[in-house]
DNA sequence: CGTGCTCACCTTTTT
DNA sequence: GGTGAGCACG
């Protein structure tokens, strides 16, 4: 096994003077601690990456360890390749290391030689992402004649999840640990479920872990190779690993004892997820000796944001503690704005960055707006699309999760994975070839006979009902050009070119044509995005190797060095830092999330605390906040009120504008009894009243329709136009969408027609 | 079998 | 504002 990477020539080993240079007393003692047990509690901004990257490359040039001898974890992809890129660059191999990647993507690696050991059918096993498991489980709880509306698959996925974020196996379950809901059923249905994956060869993300620690477990010697292969283990963002992730290091860190964990007790956002702050809290007892290091001095924000931070988080109970300082020069205070409404706080973000970029002369991709959901960034999107300011979103929608990349997927899928029944449904009629529910329900029973579990796959049994004279003609022809299209596409897949394979699939299934056909404006971009899949497809081998790619990834987003401003959510922005940061949203109820403090009380609102402290550690210099007073969700008006880590700000470190709209919101919440901050307790149909007269009442004061007219202006050079912003203004040119205006003897282009309206209007 | 309509529900956060 | 489920109809 070990051939395939000791033909890697052997890297310039770094010189050892040269890592510790420009490292304070602290990252040097931590870089310097190579063996044994090491934990370095590191503050946001510390230089943690440095240390860590620096301390790999340390026990490289002491001759320690060899670049595939090191596993280094961590828990996004991102993260692991900018970590392997800096790693390399300080050993002087464009490779890195061999063993960089997220738990994930490692445990895949690890299994994929031995999958037959644990219970896979082969290697090429399938990964499937939420969607997946949420539609297995639906088809699981419906076969059992399980109401999906009152018991939704999506509960009892995060049940199973959790569970696996134990390392809990079905027989594992112990009564405790079974939740008082479908029918007490959840563990039988667990068992289903993992049956059913077997059956299918796939597995869960879950699975990746727990399959793992199944095979360390079940075959020692196993195991002992991989101790002699991984002589130094190095794991970032430890505060967010769960039990099974502990468990899976702990394995592999038993034979040597040579583990460095790097964390931050106050950054641990992902306990919904599983999560064990504990984890970082008990290391000393769990590993043996274990040496602590704390980095405390941060060399990104200013001493004024810091002091914001600090204060936030003190809030918190469960902490470990750590003093952080800033030696940086310190300018702007904080600007806290309220606002009428998410549109206006929005626009005037907008503004906002506008300025910053002309006055203050800061680039675009020097600026973040962080959102607590993905469902605020539509709306500034919005206002950075009419204001023509060039932006990027990440995560949001993502590329791999459209409908049209999903179907090719699902071919793809379904070629290397017969099993896959997953994939055979959602293409069976995808383009439409007759094979509707009924046909599908044919093939459903024929697969499982008169059993509860399935006796073959999908694909399996239509072969086997084309052998016999079970559907009518016209059906039976298309279910055979079907099957007999896939058998061709199976049988060259393995000799052609991965990505000619994928056109010729879109092609002959004649899913291109149907969108070609399909003369609605959004077809357009799907064909866009499937030649984007296929230009992707250029960079791997074989299929095997995309399809494993494609399920591990989720940032889509490329390093960019584009001027654009960046809008992600919280979650999404940690390890990443900006000159100006834009916090919008900050009311109860949105952030900290009602449905985090509900769920899990004050567990939830500290968690929902240390989103607000990575939120605003992320600024280097400016950081705004923003909250606005009404915000409308699902199209329905609410009142909000301010977040209460406002007011946990201190008063000198920031400044508040509109102090009017300040005091009224929180003046109205005291006088409605915060009754809308606890819906969930109020009878549904009385709040949606309440709601709807609010709404009312605010479109009477406003003036406002409660949609807003589509009218269509017919735009001419010469017409005047009234802005907003700036004021009056004149038409000197109309492209497609686009105005080019005159204000005040100032052009600007690329004005979006809906952001300016005809005088007479 | 396919399509087009209305309606309810929806939004945490991700590997 | 978007989507999936359910239903009526061709």
């Amino acid at each position: 096994m070990s051939q395939e990477i000791t033909h890697i020539a052997t890297p310039t080993p770094p010189n050892y003077d040269d890592l510790l240079v420009g490292l304070n007393p602290q990252q040097v003692e931590a870089v310097q601690t190579i063996y044994g047990s090491l934990l370095v509690l590191a503050g946001a901004g510390t230089g943690k990456t440095k240390v860590l990257t620096s301390r790999i490359a340390n026990i490289i040039a002491q001759g320690s360890a060899r670049s595939w001898e090191i596993l280094s974890v961590t828990f996004t992809n991102k993260a692991a390749r900018e970590m392997n890129e800096r790693i390399g660059v300080l050993i002087g191999s464009e490779t890195g290391l061999s063993w960089a990647g997220t738990f994930h993507s490692i445990c895949a690696k690890i299994l994929r030689r031995h999958a037959e050991l644990v219970g896979l059918q082969s290697s090429n096993f399938t990964i499937l992402n939420n969607d997946d498991q949420e539609r297995l489980l639906k088809q699981i709880l419906e076969a059992d004649n399980v109401d999906v509306k009152k018991n939704p698959a999506k509960l009892l996925l995060a049940i199973i999840d959790g569970w696996k974020n134990k390392a809990l196996l079905p027989e594992n379950l112990t009564a405790g640990d079974i939740p008082d809901l479908y029918n007490g059923k959840a563990a039988d249905y667990y068992l289903r479920y993992q049956n059913r994956l077997r059956t299918l060869n796939a597995v869960d993300f879950g699975d990746l872990l727990l399959l793992c620690i199944t095979l360390f477990r079940k075959f020692p010697e196993i195991l002992t190779d991989y101790h002699r292969r991984f002589k130094f283990i190095s794991v970032d963002e430890y505060q967010d690993t769960n039990v099974a992730q502990y468990l899976w290091l702990r394995l592999l860190a038993q034979g040597h004892g040579n583990i460095c964990c790097v964390g931050d007790d106050d950054q641990s956002i992902y306990a919904w997820r599983g999560a064990e702050v504990g984890n970082i809290l008990k290391f000393e007892k769990d590993f043996n000796n274990a040496k602590i290091i704390r980095l405390e001095q941060n060399y990104r924000s200013t001493p004024t944001i810091l002091r914001a931070a600090s204060e936030v988080i003190a809030h918190n109970s469960d902490r470990l503690g750590k003093t952080l300082f800033s030696e940086l020069a310190d300018d702007d205070k904080i600007t806290i704005t309220s606002h009428w409404d998410g549109d206006e706080e929005a626009r005037l973000m907008v503004d906002k960055i506008e300025d910053l970029q002309k006055f203050d002369s800061i680039p675009l991709n020097n600026m973040a707006i962080l959102v607590r959901t993905s469902g605020q960034m539509r709306v500034i999107e919005e206002k950075l699309i009419t204001c023509a300011v060039p932006y990027r979103v990440i995560g949001g929608l993502k590329f791999y999760e459209r409908q049209e990349i999903r179907d090719a997927m699902a071919y793809l899928r379904l070629v290397a994975q017969p099993y896959d029944d997953l994939a055979f449904e959602r293409i069976i009629n995808k383009p439409k070839r007759g094979l509707g529910d009924a046909a599908l329900n044919i093939v459903h029973q024929h697969a499982k006979g008169d059993q509860i579990d399935y006796r073959m796959a999908l694909f399996t049994a239509s072969q086997d009902i084309l052998l016999h004279d079970i559907l009518k003609p016209r059906p039976r022809k298309a279910l055979k050009d079907f099957i007999m299209m896939m058998e061709r596409w199976q049988k060259v897949a393995p000799t052609m070119p991965l990505h000619e394979l994928v056109e010729m699939i879109l092609e002959e299934s004649g899913y291109t044509d149907m969108l070609r056909l399909d003369k609605s404006p959004e077809a357009v971009g799907r064909l866009e995005n499937l030649k984007e899949l296929v230009r992707a497809t250029q960079d791997f081998e074989n299929l095997q190797g995309f399809l494993e790619h494609i399920s591990l990834i989720t940032d889509t987003a490329t390093v960019t060095s584009n001027q654009t401003v960046t809008i992600m959510t919280l979650h999404g922005a940690k390890g990443l830092e900006f000159e100006c940061v834009f916090l919008p949203g900050w009311e109860d109820g949105l952030f900290p999330s009602q449905r985090s403090m509900d769920e899990t009380g004050q567990a939830g609102l500290e968690e929902e605390r240390r989103l607000a402290y990575v939120g605003i550690t992320r600024a280097k210099k400016k950081l705004f906040i923003s909250f606005a007073q009404n915000r409308r969700l699902y199209n329905q008006w609410q009142t909000t009120v301010p977040s209460r880590f406002i007011d946990e700000i201190p008063e000198d470190v920031c400044n508040i504008v509109n102090r009017a709209y300040f005091s009224k919101a929180k003046h109205k919440a005291e006088n409605h009894n915060m009754d809308y901050l606890n819906s969930n307790q109020v009878e549904t149909a009385g709040w949606k009243r309440a709601q709807n007269q609010y709404l009312n009442q605010r479109t009477k004061m406003l003036d406002v329709p409660k949609r807003s007219p589509k009218t269509l202006h017919v735009y001419k050079v010469g017409d005047t136009i009234s802005h907003n912003k700036f004021g009056d203004g004149i038409i000197i040119s109309v492209e497609g969408e686009r105005l080019l205006i005159q204000f005040d003897g100032n052009i600007f282009k690329n004005i979006m027609v809906d952001f300016v309206t005809p005088k007479d209007f």
